[in-house]
DNA sequence: AAGGACTGCAACCGCACATTT
DNA sequence: GAAATGTGCGGTTGCAGTCCT
């Protein structure tokens, strides 16, 4: 198999390109910098998961909130797994799958460490490798197989599941966003919510959530230039580092911010 | 060695739901 | 209660690395 986890990472595009993807709004667009990583991470840390829009306006990043959640969610979050999914890990996207069809950020609650695109992005991969593989035997044994083997192809395990999975798989995914669940249902999907936040790095127990402090910055305005972005060492370090989440270890940075947002 | 095909993954898009004003 | 804004989700695309011929 191929090993291009690390490598992969797009984060760090060729210098000619960096420049060149600009959305209408003035917003950039495509692969993030380290840099960009870095400050995000910096004010993800500051404000916390959410308030996304302010977060991207505040932080100086020419970037869409969308695309700061998407880029923290799925890559730089310091709960995330890297690497290969395991034989097991496989196995439960598979059993899930069968069981919730592609409702890929509920499968995703149930394996803590992975996102919802990582497993729809394996599901996709192995759904393709699948249907090919059938494809290629259903085709070496054309000439002996009945004429179900036509029909099979429509009703093979990876194409429906992919395809159709929204009818076929599960009683509830034809709608989406679960409207078929009813409260329970709902409700226990904020109670599985709940029990990753406090499982994991519980991000809001140690929220500087800070109305004041949010206040007090002029909308639109670009991040304090003065903030400097953490040590040199690589983002995922960064990220991963006792010192992101541990925010006493860090009171002098974060006064420091505090007062360059002029706040009491 | 070269180049096309394949693969894996990051990121974007559009939509729907939730929350706030 | 309506409108505006924020958030989350699933689907899709594009790109870069690797494989294969």
């Amino acid at each position: 198999m191929k090993t291009k986890q690390a490598s992969k990472a797009k984060a760090a595009p060729s210098p000619g390109k960096e420049e060149e993807a600009v959305a209408p709004g003035g917003f950039r667009k495509g692969p993030w910098t380290e840099q960009e990583d870095m400050k995000l991470a910096w004010f993800v840390r500051l404000f916390g998961e959410r308030r996304w829009d302010f977060l991207a306006k505040v932080s100086g990043l020419n970037r869409t909130g969308k695309s700061c959640r998407l880029r923290w969610v799925n890559y730089l979050h310091p709960d995330l797994k890297r690497g290969r999914m395991s034989p097991e890990e496989e196995r439960l996207v598979v059993d899930l799958h069968a069981r919730w069809g592609n409702r890929w950020s509920r499968i995703a609650k149930a394996m803590p460490g992975r996102t919802d695109n990582e497993i729809k992005n394996y599901w996709r991969t192995h759904t393709r490798k699948l249907h090919k593989d059938t494809r290629a035997a259903s085709a070496a044994s054309a000439s002996t197989t009945t004429t179900t083997s036509t029909s099979m192809s429509a009703a093979s395990p990876a194409t429906t599941s992919s395809s159709s999975s929204s009818s076929t798989n599960d009683n509830d995914n034809h709608s989406h966003h679960g409207h078929g669940d009813q409260e329970t249902a709902a409700s226990q999907e904020q109670a599985d919510h709940q029990l990753l936040y406090t499982s994991g790095i519980g991000m809001d127990s140690h929220l500087l959530w800070n109305d004041a402090l949010m206040d007090s910055y002029a909308w639109g305005a670009a991040a304090p230039s003065m903030i400097v972005p953490p040590p040199s060492s690589p983002v995922w370090d960064y990220c991963c580092s006792d010192s992101l989440w541990g925010i006493g270890d860090d009171e002098v940075e974060y006064k420091k911010m505090l007062a360059v947002a002029g706040a009491p």
